[in-house]
RNA sequence: UGACCCAUGGUGUAAUUGGCAACACAGCAGAUUUUGGUUCUGUUAUUCUAGGUUCGAGUCCUAGUGGGUCAACCA
């Protein structure tokens, strides 16, 4: 008898299951992810889409995507496109084509028409200025508009002139008509559609009049069939309205529920600010890596696998909350120690030379691509007498913790030898410039018969097979976890002009130089990387990822 | 000074619905290691406050405190 721990649930499931179990909808389960094609989606979306489709997949339903572009002065194709392209990465596929709301605009006349008929609508001419005036404050109610009394068939015609583009933009409006005093604010007489004469990125100019958020988004969502409509805590006050709607047109009842949307430290989610960055050079672009879009993150080498468990392990519940940045870099190194490729990459040359390795003389030495995936294979890489090693890997005399090259020591060379420290050059400006070593020949990787067991391991590149590159080391983009937090303070404020470093003249082991762009790689005691889309035949672009996980430098940081 | 939402280790999320507060990440200590990685072991630390109901409250009730949200012809 196995005891079966009982499975937690978020608070969305508790419902689903509850909603299952009273055979509501016949137990059909269908969600959707309403994107507005009008900018690139991020890391608060990756929340979003894994909730919706996540949660629909575990209860054997899916998921639609609809685009909601109801405001043609802001959206356009590029985003529908791009939007598409990064949900799949993710690993999502929707329900047959993407839809749109703009597919149901006619429908959405029509539901206009009929709550005007019933007398739950009206044409109001007031200015914007004047409705916002009339609708009084959170603590006080506010008035009825002069034009709220007007006849149905007169606001049917004044509705059909809207239509037929006879009044400028600005001039009239809908409002559904709900309740003046209401303290929610959205109950008072919302407006519900208004005159734009602007081209639409699919109607062109079919209409003139495009419906608002609460007048499209909800009955978006009964005309699909929509059973949970999952969203974020800010369209809670919205609700009531969504219900409203659902009930006086008598459509099939989609229910909204809120959850809180995730934060995380060091990353910013305003459109506004991240176009900020990009259209004042603070990015290079939308995906840049140090951006926290999900483009950004994928050409910074984020497995897509490391984001979704990354969402899975944030949990989903209904309070205000900010995750570590560290939890995020756990799931991408939990995830790259499985699938990267591991590889040899010295980052600060110095030269190394083996006395008593003979002159001319290339070994290849095999090297496993994976020590945690035997499947991954082997590789030669080339041993000679001339080596590149990291300059910080060496100190003449060294504190009693540096497992390191210092003189007269034993270290290892990965896959290679147990060489011994014998001397050292330095240039003029003090600097080390050779490093002098010996090697054991029978200390051989694989077949190591020396006895000597040396406490540190070196990465290393043959001198005469090392190919130069560029790599792109990232640090946080902002000097504070959560640089929007004071509204009174410009977030730029916290811009952290070391967050990227570049570092050229990398010599990198030779199998690295057929690297196709997206390749994930450890570079060993180093991190993981990716090759960058801009590199080239002569020069590889490889970035940072995320480094390992380093206890020695937090020694030497504590002193 | 209206309404609504929320409050559990450093962070986030659980707690079989009123029955020994746990899991992950972070931290710390150790073991293993031809990556100071990985893996493994151990460990520190938690129910906003005050009342009430109850044999028993993180959970239910009341009041308070704190945080968040709402007054775009944006979504």
């Amino acid at each position: 008898m196995t005891e079966e721990k009982r499975e937690s649930l978020n608070f969305i499931e508790s419902i689903i299951e509850e909603d299952l179990k009273a055979g509501k909808h016949s137990g059909r389960i269908l969600t959707r992810f309403p994107p507005e094609p009008n900018g690139y989606l991020h890391i608060g979306h990756a929340k979003a889409i894994c909730i919706n489709f996540e949660t629909a997949k575990k209860y054997g339903g899916s998921t639609n995507l609809r685009f909601d572009d109801t405001n043609p002065t802001t959206e356009d194709t590029e985003y529908v496109e791009s939007i598409q392209r990064d949900i799949r990465w993710l690993g999502f596929d929707w329900n047959g084509s993407p839809l749109y709301a703009s597919d149901y605009f006619d429908t959405l006349y029509d539901y206009a028409c009929r709550l005007i008929q019933t007398g739950l609508a009206y044409v109001d001419d007031s200015s914007p200025e004047e409705i916002a005036s009339m609708k009084g404050t959170p603590s006080e109610p506010g008035v009825h508009s002069p034009f709220k009394s007007r006849t149905p068939e007169e606001n049917l015609d004044l509705f059909e002139r809207m239509k037929q583009g006879e009044f400028p933009d600005g001039t009239r409006v809908v409002r559904a008509n709900v309740d003046m005093s209401s303290p929610n604010m959205l109950l008072r007489d919302p407006i519900i559609y208004r005159i734009k004469k602007e081209h639409h990125h699919r109607t062109g100019d079919q209409w003139c009049i495009y419906p608002m958020y609460d007048f499209a988004h909800g009955q978006s969502d009964s005309i699909e069939g929509i059973t949970h409509s999952l969203c974020s805590l800010e369209f809670i006050h919205h609700r009531p309205l969504y219900d409203w709607f659902i009930e006086k047109l008598g459509i099939f009842p989609s229910r909204q529920i809120e959850f809180a949307r995730m934060n995380v430290e060091y990353m910013i989610t305003s459109k506004r600010k991240l176009l900020k960055l990009v259209n004042d050079g603070f990015v290079s672009g939308w995906d840049d890596p140090r951006m926290p879009t999900i483009s950004g993150m994928r050409r910074r080498g984020y497995p897509a696998a490391a984001i979704r468990n990354f969402c899975d392990k944030a949990g989903v519940a209904k309070r205000e909350n900010t995750i570590e940045i560290n939890l995020l870099e756990a799931c991408v190194r939990e995830e790259l120690n499985v699938i990267a490729l591991r590889a040899m990459v010295v980052l600060e040359p110095v030269r190394l030379v083996i006395t008593n390795y003979p002159e001319g003389q290339t070994e290849w030495l095999q090297a496993e691509n994976n020590p945690e995936d035997p499947e991954a294979g082997t590789r030669q890489i080339p041993f000679g007498r001339e080596l590149w090693i990291e300059r910080e890997d060496f100190m003449e005399v060294a504190p009693p913790k540096f497992f390191r090259m210092t003189l007269d020591a034993d270290v290892r060379l990965k896959h290679a030898y147990i060489v011994h420290c014998t001397g050292v050059d330095y240039a003029a400006d003090g600097s080390v410039e050779t490093i002098y070593a010996t090697y054991y020949n029978n200390s051989r990787s694989g077949e190591d018969v020396s006895g000597i067991k040396p406490k540190g391991t070196l990465h290393w590149v043959s001198r005469e097979h090392a190919q130069s590159c560029e790599i792109r080391l990232y640090d946080r983009l902002f000097t504070c976890p959560d640089p929007a937090a004071d509204e009174e303070t410009d977030f730029l404020t916290f811009y952290n002009p070391d967050s990227l470093k570049v570092v050229t003249g990398v010599m990198m082991e030779p199998s690295l130089q057929h690297s196709s762009p997206g390749t994930q790689y450890q570079f060993l005691r180093q991190g993981y990387f990716c090759t960058d889309p801009q590199s080239t035949t002569e020069c590889k672009v490889f970035n940072q990822t995320v480094g390992l996980k380093e206890s020695f430098s937090k020694e030497v940081r504590k002193g």
